[in-house]
RNA sequence: GGGCGAUUAGCUCAGCAGGAUAGAGCGUUGGCCUCCGGAGCCAAAGGUCAGGGGUUCGAAUCCCCUAUCGCCCUCCA
């Protein structure tokens, strides 16, 4: 609706540069819904952004570019408002024509057009070293949605865990369960505070001495930490798989850091690097000049040791994204690795690439908490609330939705309690409460042996109340919705978009009656309750949560 | 000390590419069940958009400074 509006400013432009005489760039001006009603459907700035080339007031202009607007017969009138916006009140039939749009769409409502933009999101990507907290949870919840949000809105998308399955982590995991595996056949061991001591350390070292025995006890040290860190990542990394999938996050690549290594990639750019000039030796590290590229200082690729650090292999996996023919990278990371966004940035700048392709979404940290006090989440000791441990609380469509309802650069209280209530403080259930309404009077009808025609048949001129228009006007947002999403990286304006949809749908049901109404009124209003089922049912789909038809 | 993010109603948060008189929920107060699901609806009260400068027709929104909070500043991941 909004396209089309502006599309009549456009010829109103080229008219009056015509007949007037102008010669002026067209100027990038908005259509945007008033705040209040008196100021119509729809206004436009666009007689602002025009003064300055004209040398006219604003509102002379405004009422000059009204004179050549096209006629429209979905158009009851155009008022030029104020110091020079121009206002279009719409008649209801503008609005009807939603209806049956989407009624005819169904799924594909709101859909955007096919782009020709790959692009690649890539996160969680937690260590394969323990399970996944809350926080991955947020990060995957955003992920996965931003995901379909992209996908729905017409880009080319693949999803992606980048796991990071070689390097001293794997090393320090597979120490840590040889050294409870040790503790349980009755040796005295000293367990380093650096060490992974999670409870879950010890489940894996009883699973292996269940199964394989004392084998370990008596084999060279290095190759029994080698097998075991292998067992465990791989086991790890299946419950990591499992938890995402009760979660309903999708992947469709799962890419190893270690195929990275073996196939020589680290190594080829490391060496192509230095042919560059862009690394050099200093203190027996290799050094990525990363300060050439407005980093703050030179970042170390390969250490002293001899050992490669997560940083090369990182600028080796990203040259391998751009390669598999992606244009736009999103990463999504943890607010805490912040810092690493100027040394990577930098990367693909070293390599050639723009560092626009590469958008890195920082979501900040998640706080738990239980009834508004903070529940003690260390890391360090070992204790912390598991990802699967709140899933099994609250479920997942509270989680999500709430994981969802905050922009990604604002902390989140996360109450475990608020999150199981079924109040508006938690709008999760009211906006399947809005769908699971229209399910029930379709079921009514149907009970009472009300017979509806198809509904791309049912004449919808009948639908001119207050609320109605309300109602339509909120359906016609939603592919714009999509589209912002999408653009702006920001999926958190669906769940927002979606409340306030249930909202207008409820207060729609609690003035109106729809059935036992004459014939061509109950019709009209029961298709304009289907066409907001089906937008509800599209957006919960892309969030990831259901829309039940009974609650 | 430096960097990033935040700061909007008592609380939790929105504010879509600067637009007209600042938004929602919770909580508070008062209403609505002869009626398709009351997990709902209506109404009232509640604000110096942290503070100060600037940019312009116009700023919660963009720029600078200050304050407070969080996170980061490793040849760790």
């Amino acid at each position: 609706m909004k396209q089309e509006i502006k599309e009549l400013i456009l010829t109103a432009l080229k008219r009056m540069q015509e007949n007037e005489g102008f010669e002026v760039d067209i100027p990038s001006f908005i259509i945007e819904v008033p705040k209040l009603e008196g100021y119509g459907d729809f206004a436009t700035n666009v007689a602002f952004l025009l003064t300055e080339k004209l040398k006219q007031p604003p509102r002379k202009i405004a009422e000059l570019l009204v004179k050549y607007l096209p006629a429209c017969d979905w158009v009851e009138k155009v008022e030029v408002a104020g110091p020079g916006f121009i206002n279009f009140f719409l008649k209801p039939i503008a609005w009807q024509q939603i209806v049956k749009e989407i009624i005819t769409k169904q799924d594909d409502y709101g859909k955007g057009k096919k782009k020709d933009i790959k692009v690649m999101v890539e996160f969680v990507s937690a260590n394969p070293t323990g399970p996944l907290h809350i926080g991955h949870g947020r990060g995957a919840a955003v992920g996965d949605s931003l995901a379909n949000v992209l996908a729905f809105a017409g880009y080319d998308v693949t999803r992606e865990y980048y796991i990071n399955d070689v390097g001293k982590q794997m090393c320090t995991l597979g120490h840590s369960v040889y050294l409870r595996y040790l503790e349980l056949l009755g040796e005295k061991v000293d367990f380093p505070s650096d060490f992974y001591k999670g409870e879950y350390i010890k489940d894996l070292a009883r699973e292996v001495l269940e199964k394989e025995g004392e084998k370990y006890k008596d084999m060279p040290q290095d190759e029994a930490i080698s097998l075991l860190a292998r067992f465990a990542g791989e086991r790890i990394l299946a419950d990591i798989k499992a938890d995402l999938d009760n979660f309903s996050v999708k992947f469709d690549n799962w890419f190893s850091e270690k195929t990275l290594v073996e196939s020589g990639a680290v190594k080829t750019l490391l060496a192509w690097l230095k042919e560059q000039n862009l690394a050099y030796e200093k203190d027996g590290a290799l050094w990525f000049a990363s300060s050439h590229f407005g980093d703050e200082k030179d970042r170390v690729l390969v250490k002293a040791d001899g050992t490669t650090t997560y940083f090369a292999s990182d600028l080796a996996y990203h040259k391998d994204k751009i390669e598999r023919g992606f244009n736009l990278l999103v990463d999504i990371w943890g607010a805490d690795h912040h810092g690493y966004v100027p040394r990577l940035k930098a990367g693909m700048q070293a390599m050639g690439y723009a560092p626009d392709a590469l958008k890195i979404l920082l979501i900040q940290l998640v706080h738990l908490k239980r009834g508004g006090k903070p529940v003690a989440m260390s890391t360090r000791a070992g204790e912390f609330v598991t990802l699967k441990e709140v899933l099994a609380e609250v479920g997942k469509d509270a989680a999500r939705f709430t994981f969802l309802t905050r922009s990604c650069d604002s902390h989140l209280d996360f109450d475990l309690e608020v999150a199981k209530q079924q109040t508006m403080e938690n709008p999760v259930f009211y906006v399947q409460y809005a769908y699971a309404r229209v399910c029930s009077i379709e079921k009514m009808a149907h009970e009472r042996g009300i017979f509806f025609p198809p509904l791309i048949q049912i004449d919808l001129t009948p639908l001119e109340t207050k609320e109605e228009i309300n109602l339509m006007k909120m359906l016609s947002q939603f592919p714009e919705v999509i589209e912002g999403a999408a653009r702006t990286l920001e999926p958190h304006r669906l769940p927002y978009y979606l409340t306030e949809l249930a909202g207008e749908f409820h207060r729609y049901y609690n003035k109106h009656r729809i059935l036992g109404m004459p014939p061509e009124i109950s019709q009209a209003r029961f298709a304009l309750a289907q066409a907001v089922k089906v937008v509800i049912k599209n957006g919960l789909n892309l969030l990831g949560v259901s829309a039940p038809e009974k609650m």
